[in-house]
Parts: C-alpha cells; structure tokens; sequence
DNA sequence: AAGCGGTCAGGGAACGTTCCCTGAGGCAGA
DNA sequence: TCTGCCTCAGGGAACGTTCCCTGACCGCTT
C-alpha cells in the first residue's frame, strides 16, 4: 500500500510518465485534452510527487535554513527577537514557495551538524541570525558557495551580504535625548561585545558623552532581563548619583526598571531609563518604557528578500534600516 | 567543479562504492584496512553524502516538521510560547540526529502545503503546536498515517498522542488562592475559546466559584498583552466592584495590570491578579506577578520524546505534567 | 502535390545513494 | 588434502523524478 508515484499516474491516463511530469509542473507545451485526463488522474489517485527524488534529479531542494545561535541549554530563552524574525522569515520564505529548514548553533556538535548539512546539499540557501562575532561558523559557512545572508552586521565584513538596523543614529539619539532632558551622569547596560549591535551601541553612547565631556559609566550585560537587573544593581553601586540609564536593549532596561524599583527610585524622577528595540513588552513596562524602535519584523523580511535577490539575481547589497525614537514615561 | 560523490571517493581509495557506503554507514563488516583508506580519501576529497539521494532511496528523511499555527500577517507576534517550545523542540530533535522543518500554519494557503509536504514524503513525523479546535489540520494529517503528536491537547480526542500541563488542576489552585485571601468577586480573562488550553482554564474557574456559590464574571481575550489591557477595562466597565482577576495566561495579566494603573487601582490591595504559565516577564512585572507556573519547556521536550518513542516504538499514551502555585506581590 | 517547419508525446539516461546478492578467499576440521 | 563454512568486497538493481532527444503527425507554403 505504497503512495502512488509518476508511473502509476502515467499508467491511470494512459499517457507516458514525461506528459504527466509536465502537466505536474505547469508546462505549457502539452494539449489540454492531456492535461484534463492527467489531472484526473492525478486527483483520482492522490498523487503527490516524491521530493526526495525530485530534489535528487533537480540538484534542488526549495529548503532554506534558518540559522539561529542558541544559548547554552536551560537558559531561559523567551527572547522575542527569535519568535519575530523566525516567524516572519518563514512567513516570507513560505510564500516565496520555500521550505524552511531551522537550524540551531550552539555547541561544536551543532556547529558542525550545520556544515555537513549545507555541504550535504540539504538546502539551496541560508540565513543567519544573530551571530556573535567570536562565531567561526559565517566564515566557514561562506565558503561552501552557497548563498547566505545574515540577519545582523557580521563582524568580518564582506563574508556575505547583510540587514542590520541603524545601531549607532539609534543610540545616539537615545544618549541625546537623556541630555535634552538635563540628565547629567548617564550610564549604560552593553550587551555582549561579541555582538556587533551592542558594540555599536556602547560606541555611540560613548562618542556622544564624550562630545559633551562627560564620562561614561558602563556595565555589561548580555541582552538579557536579569542582566540587566544586575547590571543596574552594579551600576547603583559604583555611582549612586547616576540620573539616567541607556540599556541596550528593551530586555535589560525591563530589567534595569525592577532593580530601580527594588532600590527604592523613582523612575523617571530620580532615574531616567530608555531602552532600545521597542519590544511590545516595553509598552506594558511600569512606567511605560521610552525606547529606540527598531524595526525588528521589517528586518527579518528585509534579510529574506535579499536571500532570494541573491538566489535569483545572484548579487544583494549590503541595508541598513533606520531607527526612530518613542518617547513614552521612562524618560 | 561539483562535489565528490561516493563514485569518487570509491575510485580514489581503489574499493568499490559498496565499501565506501558501509565506511561512511559504520557498518561493522568492513576490514580495518579498508576502513581507514576510505576514510583517508574522504577527508581528501572532502565529501559529504548527498542528502536527497540517501532520502530517496532510503524513504526516510530524517526530518520532523514542527507545525505551529500562525496568527494572520500583521499580528505582533513575540510569544514567548512559540520562542520557548520551537527551541526547546528544536534542541531535543537535533540532539536526536533529527533534522527540523518549521512550518506555519495560517491561512488555508498554508494549510495545504503542510498537507502536500508530509504527502510528499518530505518528514518523517511531526510535531503539532497549539492547534485551534476549529483547525481541520490534525484530521487531515493524522490520515495520512505519519507519526505525528500534538503540543496540547486536541479538541477531537484520539487523533494522537499528547503532551499538556493540567490546565484544570492549575485553574482551579488559582481560583482558591484567590478565595482564600477573602476575595470576593473574582472575574477571569479567557483565552480563545477554540483552544482547549483556554476552555479547561475558563472550566475550572467557574466550577471553583460555583461550589462556592459565587457567580462567574467572564471577560473574553485572545492571550495576548492587549486583548487582556482591553478585557481589563471591560469588566471595570461591567463591575467597578470586582476585588480579583484571574487571567488565563501571563501576557493578558500583565495587559490588565497596565489597565488596572491606568484606571488607579492598586494591585493587589484593591485588586488581585493572578496569570497563568509563569513566562520570565511574570517576574520582571510591577508589582510581580502570582500565577500558575507551567511547565513549558518540559511540555516541549515530552511532547519532542513522544513522538521519537512513536517513531521507534511505534506506540505512545498522552501525557498530562503538573503545574505549581506560584505566589508573588500580585495576589 | 510535395516538402518543410513546428508542435507536442514518448523513451530513456541520469541524479547519488543503499542494499541485496553473488562470489572470492581464508581457515578449520575431517 | 579436500570440503565446507564464514567473512567480507564488489556488482548492479532500485528509489522516483527531470529533461534531453527523437520522431510522429499536421498544416501551411510553394
């Protein structure tokens, strides 16, 4: 009782199975009174062809991989940026009549289930998300010839096309809005520095102090909530007078929000917060979170479009997206 | 300039392509000898089996599908559900040697390529998430004979095996810790109604305060952060009296807490809230959030167990984990 | 009326594996 | 020494498609 297969369907209608390939894949060159018997055929035996051996045939698979660093097991791991840009990748990828392959990097092993995949074949194209730049898999990644492209800055430059957001005017605008408002010891929560994002981040945030000749106070979190609790707890610690926090994102600033309530501030009248994403958690934060929005689902569809320019065109260029400021209580 | 193939390697180690395939298989019954001289030529030439050929002539693929059903394009969708179990599956089916396909089922458009794909031989298994009652998916794939399990319990019973934490049980401990604090009158925010996950939760809370003899106060929510702001104002609206709300999951809680400030009343003193599901952001709440903590990565990893033990086993019972109690400032 | 071009169906090789079956060779027992 | 068994390498069919190439047939032009 096995499925049926081309033959079978060949068989039925009483044609070759190279007329029933073709009606299957839409050819325009075969008479209608074919492709009506066909097509019953088809319809009366439940035929659906086998993607193993067309994927064989074609050197094809219609698959991309999605690619997506993954912290260590047992962390908690309810980022919204994943749910985001793996739904609306795959959103966009279906659409294109892609099939998504999701792929986790986290250990070696995983590193290297990843590799043999691409080099197996098992996609025609991949994207990246979120690499932290000590990850050595772009590079090897980018030398399998396949087209790849990357959901984020990389920290080589030139492996492979991107789509990031605009970090620096980002931040920037974020320190700069703190100074407009008078805040005087402004410190801020980095992510991981291994990222690129929270390298640019730390880096406008620093320049723009700097222009103004102020000094920098830096913790360092790792784009999580309770790093960021911690970090403002640290922060508090080595300067108690400090008036305004930058974080590098809206996770810590949530964070950040709850130690400045534990630690008995008012938020914004003794400490200014803003954060930087505009998760929709940051709209339900007390008090609701002033933030840099980033346009987090246009750059997963952005990252994919370029994947399938590069798939079809063979070349894409490297976007930026612009960023803009919400302006709600926290500062 | 193509990659090697098992033809290849065979000629450069002089043996046959039946040597190469069992070297490569760690089939037993091949001389040392030849093994290493295989191996030798494949680290050489760099090769790496092609995955459509051994999938075609195999008929297996070695991939399962996670099906998750997507809210309509548009929709903010950061749900820390989908991040948690797509991860949490991903990781337990990896680590089985498992390769992963991320499907999405929203529109009816997507529906049938879901159907199509496991039609297609293109899986082995899969792994069905949250399915709505209406969704007429777990009907039609379940006859298609593939092993497949659900992530929560299906409105149809017996289609396959599941994996859900006990909503009832859950419910019910949320309703009494209300009680028990001496409130008075408790209305709920449910979930969609379609889901079984928001039909047990809605149950056990009107069974609780019937046997008290306490009459229900329902307003209807989605589970997302706005449908529960939304609600909030409703049963305001409909009973500026109520002393308690029990949400039927966290982000809906956390919406009627915004609402509840808004409007200036304080939690918990003039009214209590409690949620469901304990997500990180329960914590991270002002005040902190009281609710019912389930299990969600365990439920992802059973649920990803399930379906391997159905897949080897060819037999699996549904599975029901035990939620907790968790108390906070909230309630 | 004959030739030529164009349209469209069928045959069959090829894609790169796995796995069954055959058979070679070695060793032990009689 | 010969037979028989056991181990292990090689040959080749099969998996289910696609796509190239051949050739039949029809209609139009000269």
């Amino acid at each position: 009782m096995r499925r049926p297969t081309l033959h079978a369907v060949a068989a039925r209608a009483g044609v070759s199975k190279s007329s029933v390939s073709r009606v299957i894949n839409g050819e325009p060159t075969v008479a209608p009174a074919i492709r009506e018997i066909v097509m019953a055929a088809v319809a009366e035996l439940g035929y659906v062809p086998n993607g193993a051996a067309r994927n064989l045939v074609t050197q094809r698979t219609n698959t991309i991989a999605i690619i997506v660093s993954d912290p260590p097991a047992g962390l908690v791991s309810d980022d919204p940026m994943f749910a985001m840009v793996v739904r609306a990748a795959s959103r966009e990828l279906e659409s294109a009549g892609k099939q998504v392959s999701l792929m986790l990097a986290g250990s070696d092993e995983s590193r290297l289930r990843v590799e043999k995949s691409l080099a197996a074949g098992d996609v025609d194209g991949a994207i990246l998300v979120s690499m932290d730049g000590a990850d050595p898999l772009p590079a090897i990644l980018s030398r399998t010839g396949l087209p790849i492209v990357s959901h984020g800055r990389l920290a080589t430059p030139g492996l492979m096309p991107w789509v990031d957001n605009d970090n620096h005017g980002g931040a920037t605008a974020a320190v700069q809005h703190l100074l407009a408002q008078g805040r005087r010891r402004i410190a801020t929560i980095s992510g991981p520095l291994d990222m690129t994002a929270a390298q640019e981040r730390l880096t406008a945030y620093r320049e723009t102090l700097k222009d103004t000749g102020r000094r920098s106070i830096v913790a360092l979190g790792d784009f999580t909530r309770i790093s960021g609790a911690d970090s403002m707890r640290q922060l508090l610690e080595d300067d108690p007078d400090l008036d305004a926090v930058f974080a590098a994102n809206d996770l810590m600033a949530i964070g950040a929000l709850r130690t400045l309530r534990q630690a008995g501030r008012r938020v914004p009248d003794d400490v200014a917060v803003i954060g930087f994403d505009d998760i929709e958690a940051a709209l339900y934060a007390a008090p609701a979170l002033t933030t840099i929005r980033s346009p987090m689902t246009a750059q997963a569809v952005q990252t994919t479009q370029l994947l399938l320019n590069l798939l079809t065109h063979g070349s894409a260029d490297p976007v930026v997206l612009p960023t803009e400021l919400i302006i709600r209580e926290s500062a």
